[in-house]
DNA sequence: TCAATGCGTATGTCCGGACAATCGAACTAC
DNA sequence: GTAGTTCGATTGTCCGGACATACGCATTGA
């Protein structure tokens, strides 16, 4: 039964790849974080070819100057990315790429800059509102208390791409109309200290209603990709609650995913 | 600037908690992993309070007899998880709730089986058939080479909720069909001894072709949701391309995103 | 009253070593 | 020739300690 499995991963492993590694000890950069740089650079650039072995953490740590525990919480971070595979017995390689970057908690604007795109950002909205009961539960005030809402249209080349409702908490950030067309959600808020955690999303399709399609340059009845949103700072504090929709047609959610090893 | 941010995360640190600890020296299961999960399992069950704090690493080494690293890593494994959180100088305490549990690389099989439904599975084609250039650039095979491929219709209660087309390369699994309709694709890899490793997804939506309407039970032009993925062994080959379609009305994709420290 | 300073505390980083578990390959025996 | 065994190589786990660094708080000073 384990006939198949077995057989097929080929010993095509390639030969171990000399380094030219070096740790600066005056930096305050910590140690294995310049080394796990160093080797993530080194897969980047092609230095370290996908499937080549890394070389045993000793004569690595005794070639770097470095004890061994460091040069592994240096593998261990880029085995977290999904760059490196662990083998007992065997040795560390590298993944056969196709990795490029696990999925993050990353905003629209920071995607479409990414992608090269110049994000434009339409503020319909920025009042204060009370909580619906859908709101407060979404962000654990009380019904009815005053919340931040914000409706944006966000397009690319002057075309709509997606409608942005988001709900924020009383007195958590500064929302200037200004600062909301010129940048994210989310570096205004890494901007006034807050420290992102987790979100809990979901992703999901609908037909668009007939406000809906207007504002996306739609017919009504269009297929539109739906997205919710609670965002957590690190103190479990309820940052932000987002409704969006996008055109499929100019928008689809795209991602790695890693094992939970 | 900062003033909004810094006023607000207040005081509101519970007491710290202790809590009845004990590793088995004579088991083969790791210690740090031992205690990663009893703490883990104190957070799901209450004992341990969103917001409490855990009480310094050496006094709880010492309290447990073990070094301090081992505890480290206990604790670590639980912060990448996103259940703790770590602050140089105040200690280490429980994340304020909401975490359920990260983005994993699940199948819908999984995903509906955890929700307590029973998934039912109808194998529509299972068959080998050329590649076509898309499945080739995916699965990284030679155009018109051999692949599997597999059709399934995934039911919930009678009504069906997604169509799901994938392609396998040859020789990796033995693709029964009973099999594949008792189980998930996922699970008869990881079977025959596939170490999934990641996947990359991309999610989006459109509206339905007249077949797929039909395979749905669902209206012509009628929105859906797509999902295409290809997954990858730790060896770095991809193991399945597959594409599916949701019926959004029965499902959507739901999960927990956290940022990468 | 408010800002600057110092101190205790907890985590962050790093070291050097030890033994166990596992994989792959060479070797041996049938 | 084939199956089983042994053995070297490499990572996995764990220990005990040391010093650095950052945060919160109390104290001090203007």
């Amino acid at each position: 039964m384990w006939s198949y499995a077995r057989r097929v991963p080929k010993p095509e492993v390639d030969p171990t790849v000399s380094l030219e590694l070096s740790v600066d000890r005056s930096s305050p950069v910590p140690l294995y974080f310049q080394l796990s740089q160093q080797l993530e650079a080194a897969i980047e650039h092609g230095a370290l070819t996908p499937g080549s072995l890394l070389g045993n953490e000793i004569e690595l740590a005794a070639r770097l100057g470095l004890s061994r525990p460091t040069v592994r919480q240096a593998i261990q971070s880029l085995v977290d990315k999904g760059l490196l595979v662990r083998r007992r017995g065997v040795g560390t390689q590298v993944v056969h790429s196709q990795v490029k970057r696990p999925l993050e908690l990353s905003s629209l604007y920071d995607d479409l800059e990414a992608a090269g795109q110049r994000p434009a950002t339409k503020v319909l909205v920025n009042t204060v509102v009370p909580a619906t009961a859908e709101v407060a539960a979404a962000l654990g005030v009380a019904e009815d208390s005053e919340v931040h809402q914000v409706e944006r249209l966000r397009l690319a080349h002057g075309e709509p791409m997606a409608y942005l409702c988001n709900f924020i908490p009383p007195g958590l950030l500064d929302l200037d109309t200004a600062q909301l067309e010129a940048t994210g959600l989310y570096r205004m808020m890494r901007a006034v200290g807050i420290t992102l955690h987790s979100a809990r999303q979901t992703i999901g399709a609908r037909a668009a209603t007939l406000a809906e399609a207007e504002r996306l340059a739609e017919p009504e009845g269009a297929p539109l990709l739906t997205m919710q949103r609670v965002t957590f700072d690190d103190t479990g504090r309820a940052v932000e609650y987002g409704t969006h929709t996008y055109r499929p047609s100019r928008y689809s959610f795209e991602f790695q995913l890693l094992v939970r090893g």
